[in-house]
DNA sequence: CTATATGCAAATTGTTTGCATCATA
DNA sequence: TATGATGCAAACAATTTGCATATAG
């Protein structure tokens, strides 16, 4: 939280109640919600709360880099507070997306990330790795 | 051709000129380009040519499996007749979608695939990686 | 002749914008 | 007290839909 604080006013973003409020449901939440369900969520304990307060808070966090953005082929975008790179696991069937932390989440892209780098002289600031197909629930 | 026509009639659906044209726009492009770029692109040679059915099409040749979508969180999406799995790099400054052919592109994700099956119960069916950062011409 | 596709315009939906008011720094 | 944020409604843009007509199988 403190960290948090610190982080929005170094880029001169203001503290306020409806930013905090997004940022705790992102961290307290594996769903990875919507706009549409951040929007729900709070909306009993911040009944006055805009839907496009929500749309630009998303934005100025993803912005700061304090969240990350996910879109996995949806008409819209899901949000996450981990930041740091890990694929995710989409079920066709239910629509939920599952995180995916292993110990060499870093490295296992590592040769790939190298040879572009290397062959096509690009330089990679960050990447997304989605895996789509069928949730252990749904194939029961 | 002939291929592309069988697979058509395979699941009923059929062989109109535009639905060949969009292909066929497709396999000779590299731009990935998204619905408004085809329309654009197709609408000399087919003047009477609707955007709907541009829509219409992109979905029906992705649903066959016949073309690929591929969504780097612009505002909409981009296609590609190439449909065996390779990374995408995307600049952040020109907004170029690059492909990505190795030779190990089908092994550089097998462990991983390997321990969600194993440790997730999920089975995969198909993946996106997308690499974002600056290409070696924004970069000069 | 039947089933699917086309093309047009209207409708829909996620997202952004303009602006007056409000709260943080 | 100045700068940025909120909340509302209107505007926007990508996409979908309904439907009459046309065309492929």
């Amino acid at each position: 939280m403190k960290r948090l604080t610190d982080e929005l006013r170094k880029k001169h973003l203001k503290v306020t109640p409806q930013r905090l409020a997004i940022y705790n449901y992102l961290s307290q939440t594996t769903s990875h919600p919507n706009v549409e369900s951040i929007y729900n969520a709070l909306k009993p304990d911040y009944p006055s709360i805009s839907i496009a307060t929500v749309y630009k808070n998303v934005a100025s966090l993803r912005d700061a880099g304090l969240i990350s953005e996910i879109n996995v082929g949806e008409d819209c975008c899901r949000y996450d507070a981990e930041t740091k790179f890990h694929p995710h696991l989409v079920c066709k069937k239910c629509g939920t997306v599952i995180d995916c932390f292993f110990d060499d989440n870093d490295c296992c892209l590592a040769s790939v990330k190298d040879k572009i780098k290397k062959d096509l002289d690009f330089d990679i600031e960050n990447e997304t790795l989605y895996f789509y197909g069928i949730c252990s629930k749904c194939r029961e």
